[in-house]
DNA sequence: ATGAAAGCTAACCATTCGGTTAACTTATGA
DNA sequence: TCATAAGTTAACCGAATGGTTAGCTTTCAT
């Protein structure tokens, strides 16, 4: 949504969700591999449950990941509509990035100039 | 670089650089107006010399901004080269995160059929 | 020559991070 | 039914964050 890119807490929270290894790797391997639950998160990192858990939570208050009851399993997945949010993130920055690079050419030019 | 995409610690750096709205505040004033000394970085975000210093640090070892020292001020911008680098690297991930998501797709499709 | 401006360094502080272990609850399956 | 597996919660720990103030050096301008 529009809000993603103005809110500048939740653009904090996706950036420091992504900013950890462990993190990306558990957002990666549910991209890969479906949804899983908390243990086989766990186990690939070689991390207790409840460190896990943590990583889960900071993906979850970022809106990446989300997670579903099913008796006494968590299952946890890439959330569909983040993912799509998260892509087109991506791409508005990408594109922020590149027109930036553009003007930092000229701004550097007229400075030249002077 | 190509290093760039693969070292987890790199990032790590980058998005952790990201992840403050200070961090972001900067990096986009450098972008809009060109070179700035550290006072006038500071000044705008309510925050001391030191704690400015202490984010530009930040963006520096992610790589995206460098200072040069004329006179008594040190000069900040955003490197050009990792500019460029930052572009690509969010061309790539809105890449991999919307082929991700057509993938993501499929999994589900596949495990509906089960 | 000297006082003020810009920056750097060090020390401090409260909070958060990333991880652990221990103890508890709930669900499963033999 | 009952041991065990999955998950949760709470408490703890060392290190890093994000900020500050105080004091130092360097540079500029008068």
């Amino acid at each position: 949504m529009v809000s993603f890119h103005s809110d500048p807490a939740h653009v904090d929270r996706a950036f420091f969700a992504l900013s950890n290894a462990t993190r990306r790797g558990m957002t990666e391997m549910l991209l890969r591999e479906g949804e899983k639950p908390m243990r086989e998160l766990a186990r690939p990192f070689g991390i207790s449950l409840p460190g896990a858990m943590k990583h889960i939570g900071v993906l979850q208050e970022a809106g990446i990941v989300s997670c579903r009851r099913q008796g006494r399993e968590n299952l946890c997945s890439v959330d569909p509509g983040a993912l799509r949010t998260a892509a087109n993130w991506f791409e508005f920055h990408a594109r922020f990035w590149s027109v930036s690079f553009e003007r930092l050419g000229k701004v550097l030019a007229e400075k030249k100039e002077k």
